[in-house]
DNA sequence: TGTTAGCACTCGATACAAGTGAGTGCTAAT
DNA sequence: ATTAGCACTCACTTGTATCGAGTGCTAACA
């Protein structure tokens, strides 16, 4: 069944008033207010339809009317408006995510914070999943006798490094032999596969004269291969939730802090999002747990190859124009700054 | 004035109550409840007197004794009686904070977490102020034409590292020089001196022949020794506020956890706290916003010299007993860990 | 003189009844 | 097809009565 023009343009009013209200509309409010130039009776017959057709709910008989998540979905998708970021915010994201890009990690922080103070929502943001990230180079450095540096760098310039100690001391020799009998094994070769490809396992035959030194680096190397394979998140703007009328109730607030703090899970369901401007509202969510919440989530892209997401989550009842502006400008400036300088691409 | 045996053993009631319910509690059952062979007319005459000697307090006429932050004061210099861990709970402890120490900022992060656990309260930790930390080694590495990485190791056996884009090619021997001159020059001072005493300003007249190169690497060689001077908070249990009545009101939960967010505020608060156990009741922090709650900390050692701090946050009523004993025994913990292992003091 | 029983009083909490008003749904007139 | 009119619904507010845990005071007691 089709919409008539009329109805839509009731559905959007109703819609529009109650993202900024968060207060059930009623017939002959809504009349008035909007001037539609139609009587609240008709009004209430052509909402009497719409609620038949599932975009609008009655919290009890003598209320007004609700959106229902079907209706979100049809305002997101038809009815919402194209927001333009007014210039001064422009401004602010543009310059806190290009001055100071000293790390990604950083970056990525600052733009959850801006994220959540710009939208006054919940706000995250995950680090790339590195796993396509191609190892370039290995290097272990002497610090003491009995102390080595390993380093491992990747193509895109990501760099990590633990400091192993040895139950032995070591001989220079080896230490630079092993850098480089690494580096040439692993060198263009993607951190997962060097891990998951039991390629590790091999390494201690390549060279035999060294195995007591293998055996102590080799759960260290895999140890920080791991660590640099994880997915970093990023959150603010957790309070922002005590602002929102919908989690006024302790029980609800409680609900809503614990699921966003069990980090291990919230990244993976982040992880499995699809690329690209993601918008799922309130049930649409496969967790049940966030059945009324929306959570909103967009890529950025570093050096054009790795991926991360940043976004928000909130009520269902929140300002989709504004907020997927507020995120895509963001992202976009994140890809932009980090299209160049990240890896060692320059000179293309 | 002197409180009489009776009325320590009245208020030593009144409190550990009190800490397990929540709830003011009358003469009547008071005089029920503890046996303590005298009938609730004498209590009430006694509690009457705490009350005017400011231990305990009167939500209103009809209700019960509640005790004050005086009280807690008494309760913990004096009455308080020390609390054996149960053996399970030191074996999770020594177990989770012994094994798989490759970073001590991994370590004092599941120590947060053991600690709110255990406590069902707010936790925190903050690794050590660095200030103190001696430098032990700076390193510069080739990684590809254009970039280096800038190594720095101290005495503690920390490690940091930044990648540096430089705007011309290098030469390998400037950057091994380099190496060892800044070496040479830092070795065995603190980060902070290398920072404050302006130290940094003369290293471009030692090798006055590579000029251009210092200049793009200064700026970050600072930004790296700042980073590593900073002090790191990590907290946990946030949402265990919820389950304690006295923040189930929703502003004064918002309030609390807007608090514990401003992390550099709160880091501040942390650093200048004493050393050692230290606990501050209600009214005895300086804070005005933390005056109906208690902080208590206490210190973990590195090598001897570095020192961190972790505790807890919670309302003044706590259980002091139990929850001093898991942190003197999470620290006492840590400093073992990193006794002999986090430097290079090994062979003493 | 310290302790205790008795009793009037206080006050938050709970329950219930009546009144209010925004809003609906239906019907009949336009 | 639209609208005015009207009875009805129901959350919310206000007012009143009741309950009960607990206090403070007084007088009696050991």
């Amino acid at each position: 069944m089709d919409l008539s023009e009329r109805k839509l343009r009731i559905l959007q009013a109703i819609v529009g008033d109650f993202i900024r209200s968060a207060e059930p509309i009623g017939s002959r409010t809504l009349s008035k207010k909007y001037d539609m130039g139609i009587s609240p009776a008709t009004i209430r017959n052509e909402m009497s339809d719409l609620e038949e057709m599932g975009f609008l709910t009655h919290p009890h008989t003598s209320a007004g009317r609700v959106p229902s998540d079907k209706a979100y979905r049809l305002y997101v998708n038809n009815l919402m408006k194209q927001y333009e970021l007014p210039e001064e915010e422009k401004k602010i994201i543009a310059e806190k995510l290009t001055k100071n890009v000293t790390e990604l990690e950083k970056t990525i922080q600052h733009a959850a914070s801006l994220l959540s103070e710009l939208t006054n929502l919940t706000s995250f943001a995950i680090t790339p999943n590195q796993e396509v990230n191609q190892l370039k180079y290995i290097n272990f450095l002497p610090v003491d006798e009995r102390t080595v540096v390993l380093m491992i760098v990747t193509e895109s310039g990501k760099v990590s490094n633990t400091a192993i100690k040895l139950s032995n001391p070591y001989s220079e020799e080896h230490l630079s032999l092993l850098s480089k009998v690494m580096t040439y094994n692993y060198k263009g070769k993607t951190l997962s596969d060097i891990l998951t490809l039991d390629i590790i396992k091999n390494f201690e035959s390549d060279i035999e004269s060294m195995g007591k030194l293998m055996e102590t680096i080799r759960p260290n190397f895999i140890n920080t291969l791991e660590n640099m394979l994880n997915v970093e998140l990023f959150m603010d703007g957790l309070t922002n939730i005590f602002s929102i009328p919908e989690y006024n109730d302790i029980e609800k607030a409680k609900v809503f802090l614990e699921m966003i703090h069990q980090k291990k899970h919230f990244t993976d369901v982040l992880i499995n999002r699809d690329n690209g401007m993601i918008i799922t509202i309130g049930n649409e969510n496969k967790e049940d747990y966030m059945r009324d919440c929306s959570l909103i989530t967009a890529t950025y892209h570093i050096n054009g190859k790795l991926v991360g997401k940043l976004g928000v989550i909130g009520p269902t009842r929140m300002k989709y124009d504004e907020v997927t502006s507020i995120i895509q400008y963001i992202t976009d400036n994140i890809s932009q700054t980090f299209k160049l300088t990240g890896g060692d691409k320059e000179d293309e």
